[in-house]
DNA sequence: CCCCTTTTTGAGCGATCGCTCAATCCGGAC
DNA sequence: GTCCGGATTGAGCGATCGCTCAAAAAGGGG
């Protein structure tokens, strides 16, 4: 019966912190959302902080796995940008980002949830930044950006605008916002064709003064 | 007394969120902190909760403050990044942001800190979204990128990485990574010159297809 | 000096927290 | 059926929480 118990009390703890928030994430809200007694938060997993941290993990896991292949079968900036509404839209439902959000700062007093706070955050990184590097070094963007380090800052970015977007939902931008001004400049740099290469180096001997 | 005293309190409360984070952050702590009763939170701003939005707030605006003047003085994307590591590692220090990424989490279950939090947030994306929108302005973008709205997502995109890196410092990328790119793009466009024109027209017909 | 208001204090209330532990349950080996 | 060891329960401990409140202190006008 262990298995079947932990997964109950990962499956009860996920959705305390989604539902309920991490306020309430108490062990005794957790067990009960588990239907299970308490005591086996700490016969299992040793402190309701390692039981949160596995939940969390758990379930960026859970939520990535979702949209693994999609990604996979992206093949153009502007069908990411329609992806990425979509994901935006799914996950701003689901609540995983602003329970993330919530663990970002319980995560301070806590070493193990700051740790699976960030592994969980990482995911999404990671699996984006694949995406974009993939579809980037595929646009003529050569000799004024890295692709690597476009497509890191980029995915860094949707991540963080998501986890603002989690406090106020009225916020200052979205975060395919940034994606979408990623497209139009791949569209640009693809129309300028061989032009851009020379154009390119013209603009950076001249530095970055203006 | 009684002005004397809230500063105290809002000095206490700001310096204990930034010093011993949230979770610590208790009626008891913040009023040892600031040298007086705990008792007089509760006479001065009726809850913790208003306490922390207050001292929020306060710290936001004193931040902020420290770099109106800055900013206001730049004249070139290429500045701009150079002012954004400086003020990335000052905050960093300072462990304002940090304590807004906090102060995210404890929002979900406070209405006056969700408030305070997205406020605090919201000025420093007004102030950089400003600076942006007025530099961008200057550069040949116009065709195929919005300045104001590539001013937002890279104001937001720079706070939200800001929040991101203050969980994890190891993380995917850095918030002035995305203003780099910024400037470098505008560099590629004012080197192009009149060439861009055309060839961005001609980009934005073939649409977003790669 | 007294008197009244505003400000300040800290003990204490009820609630909740994480966690422990003695007791109980239960499935499988014999 | 007997027994045993892992799994499970929930009462209860000590600590901390936000907050209240009676009492003390401080300040100022008469």
């Amino acid at each position: 019966m262990s298995a079947a118990t932990k997964d109950k009390l990962l499956e009860g703890a996920l959705r305390t912190l989604v539902e309920q928030g991490i306020a309430k994430a108490s062990a005794r809200t957790i067990a009960a959302t588990a239907g299970v007694g308490q005591g086996l938060i700490f016969y299992h997993f040793g402190s309701v902080d390692e039981l949160l941290a596995a939940a969390c993990r758990y379930g960026a896991e859970q939520r990535v796995d979702r949209y693994r292949d999609r990604l996979a079968a992206l093949g153009s900036l502007a069908e990411l940008v329609e992806f990425a509404r979509a994901m935006h839209a799914e996950e701003r439902e689901a609540g995983h980002v602003a329970m993330l959000g919530q663990l970002l700062a319980a995560g301070q007093t806590s070493p193990a949830l700051a740790a699976a706070t960030a592994a969980g955050l990482g995911l999404w990184i990671e699996e984006l930044e694949e995406v974009l590097t993939r579809l980037l070094a595929a646009t003529p963007l050569d000799g004024f950006a890295d692709p690597a380090g476009l497509a890191r800052a980029t995915a860094a970015s949707f991540v963080g605008i998501e986890l603002y977007e989690a406090v106020d939902p009225q916020g200052a931008g979205s975060a395919f916002d940034a994606l979408e001004q990623l497209a139009g400049l791949a569209a640009v740099l693809e129309g300028l064709g061989p032009l851009s290469q020379r154009a390119v180096r013209h603009g950076l001997r001249r530095g970055t003064r203006g």
